[in-house]
DNA sequence: ATATGTCAATCGAGCGTTCGATCGATTTTT
DNA sequence: AAAAATCGATCGAACGCTCGATTGACATAT
């Protein structure tokens, strides 16, 4: 059960004490990691319920168990709580998503397909943040929405960069839409924004991916038999 | 300039009052028609900026340039104001897409190349009631989210009947993910959703139609070629 | 071993402000 | 003159945030 995800929350929670030591105000890390995790647990759950705005520190307060006075020993202002969830989430994506293995960057279609499934599993393993993160963005402060900005220009960037390289190659069929790479972000979104209609449907995280490159592969790839691969449960028989 | 938009916000006031005449007291239709159009007009641009919780009724009040007292002769609750927001979307979404032309019904895949269609260009023309709709349905009561549930769903059955029907008739390839209904709804909601995205790439509403229906064709038929249209300017050379 | 001193950590009452909602006075329409 | 519509002062509750008081674990002194 310890070893269960590797991107807990307590891990990630030891990542933003690093990058906010300056506002945190407690000085022992075992207990600074221990009470964040339970804090930004509480805010997690609490803003993806009822959103950020919404979120009163006294609800975070009695959520989390933490007194008013204590919430601010770990930010110095509810903007700088949400601003600390943001800066998590952008750096797990360019952590995550700008290392492909060696054998996978050498084609541009095995990474295409690497990019889907590893984006889609990381937003799957840290839902509770990115939902954060996107359903958030509108009302952020100007500063915190253009984090949020850049950082999904930077995921775009991925699929747009790939796709050329793909076309350079030749590997493309005739009738790709220039805007596809900008699609691929709403098709592996939809799996942390709708997760309950996909839960409640049975959807697997599998099928999802597979399905998601199913689509695809159809998109670009010129011949249609490439995509008709051996989980035949994913498909239309 | 008058007759610019058939779906204008005062058209959809005044069926908004027509659904909700127990609670706007109202009485002369052409001043509660006029009015009510200013004050939904300025809820929407607030509540899309800063979210439907962060608006204040001041915020509204003074955008709206009616007094905090004189709203309350238009609704009962802020709560209600968010309800009679949201059934006006459910309505107009079943209003447009309910009654396809005879003789794009009988052809699944024309079918749902028109839905897609009309189903964007109705996001289009009503987007801030939309981005409304979606982006603050997670904070709802427990009965306004039933309602945008249920709108989900329609919507998406709307697709997946058609995908159906097209399955029996044996028009699909193999290979068709059983989930792509659900996933053609993430890709027509990007256009609202990130609409300044687009707005700043210099994508047309056009482009972006032309670039959903190839994609889902590409997904669902057999013959490739049947995806390389006569809109060079969409694809990649 | 016990007593004392220290300080990071925690708490919740209370600050000024703003919230959703109310209502009697006033203006406009009929 | 009566009715309809509009206004803005007003309310108690709740907001983000501050701050002085308290705790308890550990180092030092006895």
């Amino acid at each position: 059960m310890e070893t269960e995800k590797p991107f807990d929350h307590e891990a990630l929670c030891r990542s933003m004490l690093e990058h906010n030591s300056e506002t945190i105000s407690i000085r022992n890390p075992e207990i600074a990691i221990k009470k964040l995790t339970v804090i930004i647990d509480a805010a997690l759950r609490l803003s993806n319920k009822k959103g950020f705005q919404a979120m009163s520190l006294r609800d975070l307060s009695k959520e989390s168990g933490v007194s008013m006075g204590g919430l601010y020993a770990y930010f110095d202002t509810k903007t700088t709580l949400l601003g600390m969830i943001l800066g998590e989430v952008t750096r797990a994506v360019e952590r995550e998503l700008s290392n492909p293995p060696q054998e996978v960057a050498q084609d541009p279609i095995a990474h295409l397909n690497w990019l889907i499934e590893h984006h889609i599993r990381l937003t799957d393993k840290m839902s509770p943040w990115f939902i954060f993160a996107f359903m958030e963005a509108k009302s952020f402060p100007l500063a915190e929405r253009r984090i949020a900005t850049q950082s999904e220009e930077l995921t775009e960037r991925y699929f747009s960069d790939v796709c050329a390289r793909a076309h350079r190659q030749g590997l493309l069929r005739p009738g790709v839409p220039q805007i596809l790479p900008m699609l691929i972000k709403p098709l592996i979104q939809d799996w942390y924004v709708k997760r309950p209609k996909y839960r409640r449907r049975g959807i697997s995280l599998r099928t999802y991916i597979l399905s998601v490159q199913a689509i695809v592969m159809a998109a670009i790839l010129p011949n249609a038999e490439a995509l008709a691969p051996d989980h035949p449960e994913v498909f239309y028989d």
